[in-house]
DNA sequence: CGGAATTGGTAACAGCTTGTAACAAACCCG
DNA sequence: CGGGTTTGTTACAAGCTGTTACCAATTCCG
């Protein structure tokens, strides 16, 4: 776990360098700023892995701020404020802040908040634009999106018909989520009215369990839910490429 | 974007049902608890986006809920409380919560809050936290979440049908805890009051007994508590995979 | 102690959901 | 066109689940 990294933005010296010391001695990286322009030099030079910002800046909106911020960046953001009223608040809320602390505050509650905000955003994989890829891997499968080969565990290839391929992309791209009859045949088709009256998607997941699945009467991937429609009970991961 | 699901726990029921109501009529599915072993019966079958736990019910702590909660799970918990000095908010952060909102609260600022959470957790790759699902043993059996399969002592597989499963999910989820019919139902189903009528948890438990009890007319793991509900009296150890 | 009342167990049943074989229509491609 | 393939529909079988009814077990209480 590497040392978390704060930028501290108060336009009052006193308060900005307290706290900027204060979280040094508790262990913290942190840097002080007092603008807009200075957050984003800061940002454009340096990891930061929350951004402590006080709502009133000379000149300046903390609200907006954060606004824009968020608008581009998913960094923790926590607003600092005298202004404590539920509306104010809100704002805060509204425009993505993580956390709205006021002041005056106490300090090793302002620790707590911090360190509560970075342990969740330390266990989400940081967010990163991925090149979409076309190759999924599935308990032992593989699916190349891109010459629409399915490649079961065994290396042997198994030839899907057009729909059921459609089905298998439909389920890849929702792992583990129940979806209903409804839904699938939505996804399926440009016309869902199409499938109205009938079965056809219960008779189609029942052809892909008889390509897919090794025992299509206990099915390991494609889950029967019972009064909902079927999930894809299995790990996807997507080829790096 | 799924809809959030959420668990609302309180003991006091005009407050539990209010917040439950609230929220329902905000778009999220909430679905209300009032102690730990309910969190766990509903952990055991139902995703849950985030946790709202009450720190004062009747004669549990919801901080001592919390660490245990955190010590194996990573569902992000908001801690409601009457009690709002600030060690006992620090008290809340350390086991790990991830807000701590101080009663009475304003409800519009209880749902801000809560989307800022949500926001920082939707950046994980699994939308919905679910309870980890991993192996289980008791009294010689095995229970394996992931592939659904029940292993008798004697290594042959049984046959389980879906809502015989969840039961002993949620047995598995709360032993020697005694659960009452209501609680189970809860857990069992996203529309508690539909089993209002009947003795629906007799009969399922009836139905499980004979796969998994030698001699079902003597229960010796899934006994029963007469005038409250059925226990499930048997060690179960959660293999570590 | 004994009979009534309460509580739990379970067989039987009915309603509903799902699986799938069989058929027919549509489609594809030479 | 003409054969093979794919796809939706239908019909039926099988399975799942809640309800009811009845009986057994337990508890209550005079």
């Amino acid at each position: 776990m590497t040392i978390p990294r704060l930028l501290i933005v108060d336009d009052d010296s006193e308060m900005r360098m307290m706290m900027v010391t204060y979280f040094q001695r508790h262990g913290f990286i942190a840097h002080p700023a007092t603008s807009e322009a200075e957050i984003n030099a800061h940002l454009a030079e340096n990891r930061v892995d929350l951004i402590l910002l006080d709502v009133m800046l000379a000149d300046e909106n903390g609200i907006e701020i954060c606004a824009r911020l968020r608008s581009e960046e998913d960094v923790p953001i926590i607003l600092v404020s005298a202004l404590s009223a539920d509306h104010q608040r809100m704002a805060g809320y509204e425009v993505g802040a993580d956390d709205y602390i006021a002041k005056p505050f106490n300090p090793e509650l302002l620790i707590a908040r911090v360190k509560a905000v970075l342990r969740r955003v330390r266990r989400s994989p940081s967010l990163s634009y991925r090149r979409a890829t076309s190759v999924w891997h599935f308990g032992g499968w593989r699916y190349d999106g891109k010459r629409d080969e399915v490649i079961a565990p065994d290396g042997y290839q198994v030839m899907l018909s057009s729909r059921e391929t459609a089905l298998l992309k439909v389920l890849l791209a929702n792992p583990h989520i129940p979806l209903t009859r409804e839904e699938i045949a939505a996804a399926l088709s440009d016309h869902p009215e199409t499938d109205a009256g009938g079965r056809a998607i219960d008779v189609l997941v029942g052809r892909l369990r008889s390509k897919i699945e090794r025992n299509p009467k206990a099915p390991q991937m494609l889950r029967t839910e019972r009064g909902t429609g079927y999930v894809f009970a299995c790990d996807v991961t997507r080829e790096e490429t």
